[in-house]
DNA sequence: CAAATGCTACGGTCGGCGCCGAACCATGCC
DNA sequence: GGCATGGTTCGGCGCCGACCGTAGCATTTG
């Protein structure tokens, strides 16, 4: 039995200020320094190092140590599929989206970024959107297929989809795609399996590319053609 | 955007030990007094009536008031799926099972009980292995579906499917099982929507019974005679 | 109207932990 | 080697919050 003492513990890791910026800093999956985090959530090295500590040693986070940084990253997706349900009850308090808050930073972050290890924002709801229009994929409240089609049309663009196949059974259909729910757009978005290997995908072929050192991502003009012409997605923003 | 100061806020709700069994003992569903909460987490009246106010205030749970008792309950199915989130987590660093920890009642909670608003235990994955093996549905890691002959299945044992398929979208298939991983067996059961109007149904048609006031039920004798021949599911508990 | 029960409000105590300053290892560069 | 940079360890400070005792309010029961 998962006790409810090791249950509060990791909970109260999640819940200290400090270190819920520092698990967020790294929900877009990639690996960060101590000292990358520590100017994140605005503490000194020293404080940001103990909060690691304890962080590995609870297995929300795992470490790699290369030359003389320690990068550190969500150690499972289990650990990202945890702080999306906290954002979800959290959502539900929030002021109904104060809505003065932008920034230029603010305003890419909306329109697409990567949620650890797929896509979310304008451009992950879209593209949903468009693969559920398509007949590509059928999304409810509580889990999402990829339908036969679907899969021809992700083996058509490259994705590996013999890959995906082994999670599932044996049947003629085919499953999952997590809904995702979004917390700019509060809509579903692709994640699980299929979600990420798109997102992989997207990167590989040069459709969307990462900005500097943030979750946000941009969609390249190339990447703007393929996902209008064959995803047929509507792009707005 | 969820801002990571709620995020904070509504972890450290959760990471409180005293808290933390509170919620624990929510989990079947039921709404419970306060001073049964109090006596199930070891505080006293007053420091269990603090802890509630706030969770109630930061929307973790509801409370309803019925003559001189204020029954409280999770506010939603967001907050059981957050808490099984997080359990997942927790349990990654629970050290393999000690399994000296028995005695009658956790017996019997390994072996069937209610989570949240689905069967999990024994009973659970048993029930969830049948759907599965009889080509009724279709589980993954990440979601999982009824197929249309599970579909047919449901109506022929009384489930009012149409109340279901109002959250589906409009194709042939039909989505809504999560699984839901459990803490004893740590195998996939069927939670979401299905998983709910099948526990429902359950009681109703008296094939389980809950134990007093835990999160434990009964296989009745006739509930145990239908998961057999109509369900075809091995018991062995 | 009392008396009892369920729950909440207030004040005070105390332990835990988040924080920093300073000192201490490790790695890499000149 | 000397020096800078990234990280961790240690000690001490200060605050938040979990807890309880007492007291107060609402509802039901006698």
């Amino acid at each position: 039995m998962t006790s409810t003492a090791t249950f509060a513990t990791i909970a109260a890791l999640a819940g200290d200020p400090a270190r819920a910026v520092m698990l967020h800093a790294l929900m877009d999956g990639r690996a960060l320094t101590a000292s990358e985090l520590a100017r994140a959530a605005g503490v000194t090295a020293q404080t940001a190092s103990g909060h690691l500590a304890r962080m590995t040693s609870a297995g929300l986070v795992c470490v790699e140590k290369q030359g003389r940084h320690r990068y550190h990253r969500l150690a499972s997706s289990a650990v990202a599929n945890m702080m999306e349900s906290i954002m979800q009850v959290a959502s539900a308090l929030e002021p109904a989206q104060p809505r003065l808050t932008v920034g230029p930073r603010d305003a890419a972050l909306r329109a697409a970024r990567t949620c650890y290890d797929h896509l979310a924002g304008r451009l992950g709801v879209a593209l949903a959107d468009a693969m559920a229009t398509h007949g590509y994929a059928d999304l409810a409240g509580d889990g999402g297929i990829v339908t036969d089609s679907g899969f021809a049309f992700l083996g058509r663009i490259g994705v590996d989809v013999e890959a995906l196949t082994v999670r599932s059974s044996r049947r003629g259909v085919r499953i999952m795609c997590r809904p995702c729910l979004d917390w700019s757009e509060r809509r579903p978005h692709l994640a699980g399996a299929v979600g990420a290997a798109l997102c992989a995908l997207s990167f590989e072929k040069n459709w969307i590319r990462r900005i500097e050192d943030t979750r946000a991502v941009v969609v390249t003009p190339r990447g703007a053609r393929v996902f209008r012409e064959t995803f047929g997605a509507q792009l707005v923003g």
